[in-house]
DNA sequence: ATCACTACTGCCAGAAACTGGCAGCATGCC
DNA sequence: GGCATGCTGCCAGTTTCTGGCAGTAGTGAT
């Protein structure tokens, strides 16, 4: 196996493992030695990868994604920055900011001439509706989403008459001037829409829900009728 | 210099030649000979380069981006798949499509674990205004706006009155509901904006305009007084 | 047809890089 | 202290890379 191969595995390997990986383990996975696991680490290290070593622990890679060297077309390109300026305009903060990082990162690691080509990208993105606040930060609910936890939660209904019900969030929607969180809700025990500007109070739990976000937004599709998003 | 960093190196040679270019000219840039060069070329292609080589010419690198391997964290890939949905759903075919394809790309190159997490990504965009057809082909508009050619158009203005004119379009507008030119109009010698679905015929030229497109969107922006987008 | 130029491949010996083992030090936990 | 682990320097063996050479083939100009 090439080298340049064997370090993405190693990259895999240790998303693979939750927890702290001892450079032993990782040694006997990849088929190497431990003198050459430290020699790839430091190498992967210094081609950007977050890998955190601590004496007596093992090796843990901070969360993310590692793309190897990928060709992407001009017309490739132009969608993913169209499409990060759009998130760029969403309310969630969060969210647009990790959007202008992405840019700045892809943006960075171009030469000169396509950096520029992409800061002076002609497809702009209308101004956002900055009337629509939400209420709470998205950030949490993506993470709730991201770690399949219920989320406790105050919703003022269309009626106006407020209620608080635990959901199992595990999708959020992007429409044109509002956010919504699709999610089982316990108190009424089906699936439900909840507008974020409509939610008074928004609390994470640490309350793992019982089903997988995949399977959740499975059925829920199903009942919905509607077509798959891509 | 580590033979990795020379392949990247190989790619920006090639992209600052736009026309073909020898072998011997690529190796005698890179400081090696002709026998690596080959063997390098051979690497690249094997990567997904779009490199061509046609003897008696040289080669030629097919427009487009060679990213080197780079770290994103989960926010920023949350935000790159957000952003490339919402662009899979404007009316503009050929745009949606890449970015459909730089989506799949993306997961193509992910170990298993993580390309499921991308599909099934818990962001969605609502549904697109299906009613908001365009009168012309948005990829014409884009080539030209890359190239700075000139355009024909017949446009109905809001009184309904129709004329053609010859346009210098530098940018392209997406909102809500519909899609905008920003271009520099030779008959009003002024910038104007035109609504796709307002354009009854639209003719790409070989004309190339008098100005840099960077320029004409930075006398655009000082005349409107907005903010830059990004 | 001929020539010049180029892409491309196989072969091989020397150069460079990689690898694994060892020894040693530092850090944190029990 | 004892243990597990990260991390570094050194060195010899192995692997890979590299450059030169010879040869084949495609293209365009003359």
């Amino acid at each position: 196996m090439s080298r340049s191969q064997r370090l993405l595995d190693l990259i895999q390997t240790m998303r693979r493992y939750r927890r702290p990986v001892s450079g032993k383990v990782l040694a006997e996975e990849t088929g190497i030695s431990i003198r050459t696991l430290y020699r790839d680490i430091a190498t992967l290290q210094a081609q950007g990868a977050h890998i955190e070593g601590e004496p007596g622990l093992g090796y843990v890679l901070r969360p993310g994604f590692m793309l190897p060297p990928l060709m992407f077309t001009e017309e490739e390109i132009e969608a993913l920055v169209l499409g990060s300026r759009w998130v760029a305009k969403q309310p969630d903060n969060r969210l647009s900011t990790a959007a202008r990082d992405a840019l700045n990162k892809i943006a960075a690691v171009l030469p000169d001439d396509l950096r520029e080509s992409v800061d002076t990208s002609a497809l702009l993105v209308g101004p956002g509706d900055g009337s629509a606040t939400d209420g709470v930060d998205l950030a949490d609910v993506r993470k709730a989403i991201r770690n399949e936890r219920k989320l406790d939660i105050t919703y003022r209904d269309g009626n106006g008459s407020q209620s608080s019900r635990l959901i199992w969030p595990f999708a959020l929607g992007f429409f044109d001037k509002m956010r919504v969180i699709v999610a089982w809700c316990e108190l009424r025990q089906d699936f439900r829409h909840f507008r974020t500007d409509r939610l008074s109070r928004l609390e994470a739990t640490d309350i793992r829900y019982p089903k997988r976000r995949q399977v959740l937004l499975q059925e829920w599709r199903d009942a919905q009728g509607i077509a798959q998003p891509r």
